[in-house]
DNA sequence: CTTGCATTGGTCAAAGTTGGTCAAACTTTT
DNA sequence: AAAAGTTTGACCAACTTTGACCAATGCAAG
């Protein structure tokens, strides 16, 4: 078995037995715990924690720092997730992005209000640097996909009547 | 658990308990308490009880010198044009943008939900192509930007449709 | 008064503690 | 082979903690 296949299982172990919908873990801690790279932990994470597979990742540097993995629950009959998966694909023109949040809108998926913040973030004034064409298309791709994750996110935090954790948060 | 997090809420907690909205403390007592150097509590205090925070602060040294902790009431919306007018400018680096939503959080310039649409339309995940750091930085700038602005529209959007009823009742 | 000095806070840079990125080397799959 | 996926290490960035040195204030001795 590979070690990246070791170390994602691990992880997804944690997650199952916590009680939050997401756990806090250290790069270095867990990397020691492997015996390998810290940066094999990083691979880990941008291979089997992303957002395709339903899962955000906040970390914080400097002593204390961290790095929090949080668990989205997607049912495959969901209709946005239906619109994630089969919609943003990898890129994503303007009108392409405009035509989506529309659709998400009068479906009622999403609240117009945070179509408006999406379509700010996406709009060219946003993306106003000099970068090709193509990119920009990526850039909205994975810019809607978290944000709609995040969208599905609070709605399930709601459901469970819990509050929605950010890593800024002390205690 | 940091011990500027300690810090920090052990003189929130004070302020939460004082009759004034500011309090007064000893640096040298309070960095004894914490077995810490003096200036940890200049550190916490700089990091976490500045304007943008929504603190004062005063000093005077000398025999019975003392530091005194203000806080200080602004309008949401005053806030919100503060910061976008002096913080974001042409480039905000990915801790400068966590800090300042952040700050407008706790002040309820916006609500969290807000704060975690944005967060996630310029967290590295949805910034995550191969273009230098600077550009990245001139793009959070600018979503971050259009974000807020999309934000006081509706916030006075809706203000203007309510002037006749009971709004903002926040605590 | 003036001066000395004890007391009290301020500044800054170095060291310490975490996590992030990227490209090269290596391994497995096609 | 070639392509795709994995592993590692050198270098970078962010945040915290500490300590040496500086500045201001009040008080007491001269």
């Amino acid at each position: 078995m590979r070690l990246s296949d070791s170390i994602e299982s691990f992880i997804k172990q944690m997650m199952g037995t916590a009680e939050e919908d997401g756990i806090e873990l250290r790069r270095n801690e867990l990397a020691e715990y492997f015996h390998c790279a810290p940066s094999q932990i990083n691979y880990v994470l941008s291979t089997r924690f992303t957002p395709d597979h339903g899962y955000m990742i906040e970390s914080r540097r400097g002593g204390g720092g961290c790095i929090r993995i949080i668990r989205v629950e997607t049912s495959p009959t969901d209709h946005l997730d239906y619109l994630i998966r089969e919609r943003v694909g990898t890129s994503l023109t303007e009108p392409e992005a405009r035509l989506l949040l529309r659709q998400l809108t009068v479906s009622n998926a999403i609240e117009p209000t945070d179509a408006a913040l999406i379509a700010a973030a996406i709009s060219p004034t946003s993306l106003a640097v000099p970068i090709p064409e193509e990119m920009k298309n990526a850039l909205r791709a994975k810019i809607m996909r978290n944000m709609l994750l995040t969208v599905i996110r609070r709605v399930q935090a709601q459901h469970r009547g819990t509050t929605a954790l950010i890593i800024q948060e002390r205690k």
